[in-house]
DNA sequence: TTTTAAAGTGTCACAAAGTGTCGAAAAGTG
DNA sequence: CACTTTTCGACACTTTGTGACACTTTAAAA
């Protein structure tokens, strides 16, 4: 009701669009609005409701774009981003760029964490548990050392 | 909605003209207006719109000319400045001087980026990307110490 | 001054990208 | 199994991007 969950397999149609699941349509109505914002991670594409966007873009607004190294870093990351994706009807266009990013034809996997939404290609997300899935406990031992 | 974000590809014709995606005409409608400021950076054309940067050019005019040093960074950082250049019709003209900084001839890569955008060939923002794009993950951590 | 070339501008038409809507199929529910 | 909800593709429509081309302005040369 008030936080993304669970996996979805869904097709995206030939303009690029995907239909967002009733759930987290649902989701998005309770807690959030229809302006989304996406950004290209780990070859899958993050889609993050705006509110929650701000929070993470706030931290780079603050660094001084007098250094080089800041304007790199601002480069790379304003690169992955495409704000104002508008839910309409029930969906959300995928950008062609971020298509081929993450590598979206017609088959794709919806994973919902918590406050953000990924999208991945059906291939690279099998692919991608099939390689880690098994690495689970060892990956639970790291994070509970971190803090 | 009101900044700038994304990547765009797109064309430059005979004259030297860039049609704006439509996203970012819709930002400046809405926060700012037609005139732009561009300026030459890291090989490529940063786009400001006046607003912005009035607010740029604030912090180098404040710097003591009692130096040399400052007086020689304004000598060079005014010599990079490009003002008036109006948005008419969607478009916007580079001058030749500045389409040879930057190297522009066809393709050109357009990067959103809150308050800016920059304009890049797209053989020098490729080879940017290449260089760095893996190393996103190790910029946040600096960041992130940064501020 | 007049002529000529170059730089810059306005407009249009076609192609490509994006949007709205609807009905059939599939999935979920009691 | 009926009924509701959700998902999906189809298709027409709108908007946006691009190249072409004629026109205007500016600058330089005769």
């Amino acid at each position: 009701m008030f936080s993304f969950s669970g996996t979805y397999h869904v097709f995206i149609d030939t303009k690029g669009r995907i239909n967002l699941p009733s759930k987290f349509i649902e989701v998005l109505n309770n807690r959030y609005n229809n302006t989304l914002v996406l950004f290209k991670i780990d070859d899958c594409i993050v889609i993050y409701p705006e509110k929650e966007w701000e929070v993470y873009e706030e931290k780079v607004l603050r660094l001084s774009s007098m250094k080089k190294n800041v304007r790199d870093y601002r480069r790379i990351f304003y690169s992955r981003v495409q704000k104002d994706c508008i839910l309409k009807h029930g969906k959300i266009l995928i950008p062609q760029s971020l298509r081929e990013y993450a590598n979206l034809n017609r088959e794709v996997v919806l994973l919902g964490a918590s406050t953000i939404i990924e999208i991945w290609s059906k291939e690279i997300w099998d692919e991608f548990i099939a390689n880690n899935d098994d690495k689970f406990e060892e990956l639970a031992e790291e994070m509970a050392n971190l803090g």
